[in-house]
DNA sequence: CGGTTTTGACCGGCGC
DNA sequence: GCGCCGGTCAAAACCG
């Protein structure tokens, strides 16, 4: 049918030229009735020949001899339609007339007579109205998805904004209470109120390591400076490894020194040490974990990934792998992915480094929701008894609806935050029901004397938090899966559920974790390997590495 | 052919 | 000092 009127146009644009690029009635129709685009429909090789007869013969003949009754007709129809009738007929109207001019039109007709041209006038309608509509509501897609960016930026930023507030408040209690607190305190005031000069917003970068406590300049603004920079002294991620260890074992720092440092820094709680130092250590191995059910070898954040190694952990059958961001060079962004001991199907995803390059919108969602997570977790004052009792505190005053999702373990050698996106008692409710407390760990130092951790990222934070992944993950989904629509097709729908539980629903947790679980269930076409596919994929070699 | 993955080897921290 | 363990390297294999 459409193709029928593609190819009148197309025979008459064989003689009248300016009609090629004329946007007309069925240039764009929506992709339900057909895929034909512009271009194509004017290309003449598209359709065979059998196939433009009957649309040609009917509207060739519709408009070759009886203008005046074709608009009496089309009028008749208009007045049982609506707003969106009339442009159509208004469009229509003008095809028609310029068909007519072209004089094309004259084979025989008039047998249909009046009725088949009513029929056609109306198919064309309804096509013409489809269009419109179509139109219409891409255009408030697109205005709502702005919007809905632009609320979840700004809940964000105020969401940091009153947690930063909150956790002053419980600073200040903590200082009264505990006076050997005093100078962390200070400290972490400090930068706190730095922070609120506006760099509260969500960062668009991992802020999770070095960079956050030395004066890093990768934040938004000088994101080019910094990779420039990052480019001018390390030619190869390589190098810029060996630097960084090397700066990692002399504690020989610059404020270039952004580059991942391996997780052996040295020991850096000497009480001689100052406490700038041990707060930038505290930075250096903060991480963000984030845990979800996913089928799929590894979650999409945004970001390039290139393997560099697997291993076996010790107590988990599944292999770890080891990612490093390749979205530029020297990016110092590493990433281990692993499947939960307990239950496979939980993905365990941990992020540490600071991105040295700007990130696709998607990404920088996840990454402001790391950041954020990271900022939580190394910004407060409490030792960690402190903090553990503040945090289920606040978890469960301020957020009472979820408030197992916020608890504290001291497993961890490093600070990590771990969301933990799995709970959802709705959309998991084939398994998993065991294993409910972990949902938001800050794990503290197993050695206990860190004067500047603090295990405090308070519940409030869990929303926007979730949200913001959650977020991340619908578009990227959308974003990078482009041609790839057909694997994911509720992605918006998923996002503006969600998103309407974030904000709304108080359960949001449950809502999260089934978006989530719907997100990343699918394969996702990023994920050529899989790491963490158990002890199948490489299981001969898991002996050399777990060995023991 | 360039980028990515695989995988055995290596390194450094840490506990005993 | 030794062994364990987590993390990384880098050559070879693989892949599009």
């Amino acid at each position: 049918m459409d193709k029928g009127w593609g190819l009148t146009l197309e025979s008459s644009s064989d003689k009248v030229g300016f009609f090629k690029n004329k946007p007309f009635f069925g240039f764009n129709l929506s992709p339900r009735l057909n895929n034909i685009k512009g271009g194509e429909m004017f290309s003449g090789a598209e359709f065979p020949a059998d196939e433009k007869r009957p649309g040609m013969v009917n509207e060739v003949d519709f408009f070759s001899e009886k203008k005046s009754i074709h608009d009496v007709v089309v009028k008749k129809e208009n007045s049982q339609g609506n707003n969106t009738m009339r442009t159509d007929l208004f469009v229509h109207t003008g095809l028609q007339l310029v068909t007519a001019n072209t004089g094309i039109s004259d084979q025989s007709t008039v047998d249909d007579g009046i009725s088949s041209e009513v029929e056609e006038k109306r198919t064309k309608n309804e096509l013409a109205q489809l269009q419109v509509e179509l139109e219409r509501m891409n255009t408030e897609n697109q205005r709502l998805k702005g919007m809905l960016t632009q609320v979840t930026n700004s809940y964000s930023a105020l969401q940091m904004h009153l947690v930063t507030l909150m956790q002053q408040q419980q600073q200040l209690i903590s200082r009264t209470e505990s006076p050997h607190n005093h100078e962390v305190v200070e400290v972490k005031s400090e930068e706190k109120n730095q922070e609120k000069d506006g760099d509260i917003v969500p960062r668009q970068f991992m802020e999770l390591g070095p960079s956050s406590a030395k004066a890093d300049p990768v934040d938004e603004p000088s994101q080019s400076h910094s990779t420039s920079e990052e480019r001018t002294h390390s030619g190869s991620p390589r190098n810029n490894m060996e630097m960084s260890r090397d700066k990692a074992i002399g504690r020989e720092e610059s404020p270039e020194s952004e580059s991942w440092v391996p997780n052996k820094v040295p020991k850096l709680m000497n009480s001689s040490k100052p406490v700038e130092q041990t707060t930038e250590a505290t930075m250096r191995k903060a991480r963000v974990s984030v845990r979800a059910r996913s089928e799929a070898p590894m979650i999409s954040d945004g970001c390039q990934w290139r393997k560099y190694g697997q291993k076996m952990a010790k107590g988990n059958p599944c292999p770890r792998a080891y990612y490093r961001c390749t979205m530029a060079v020297g990016c110092p962004v590493r990433k281990q992915v692993q499947r939960c001991a307990e239950d496979r199907t939980i993905l365990i995803t941990t992020y540490e480094g600071t991105h040295n390059h700007p990130l696709p919108p998607a990404a920088m969602a996840m990454a402001s929701t790391t950041s954020a997570a990271a900022n939580m977790l190394l910004s407060g004052s409490m030792p960690s008894a402190d903090g553990l009792m503040n945090t289920n505190f606040l978890a469960r005053t301020i957020l009472p609806c979820s408030s197992n999702m916020a608890t504290i373990s001291a497993s961890a050698p490093f600070p990590t935050v771990t969301l933990d996106l799995t709970q959802n008692p709705n959309a998991m409710s084939n398994y998993h029901q065991r294993n409910p407390a972990t949902q938001f760990q800050v794990p503290l130092p197993a050695g206990l004397n860190h004067p500047n951790f603090v295990g405090s990222m308070s519940a409030p934070q869990m929303p926007q938090v979730l949200g913001q992944a959650l977020y991340n993950q619908s578009r990227f989904s959308g974003l990078q899966v482009s041609q790839d629509n057909i694997h994911h097709p509720s992605f918006s729908d998923t996002l503006s559920a969600a998103t309407a539980a974030i904000t709304a629903d108080p359960n949001f947790t449950a809502a999260l974790a089934a978006a989530i679980s719907s997100i990343i269930g699918g394969s996702h076409p990023n994920n050529g390997n899989n790491p963490t596919s158990g002890p199948t994929s490489n299981s001969n070699k898991t002996s050399s590495f777990s060995g023991n």
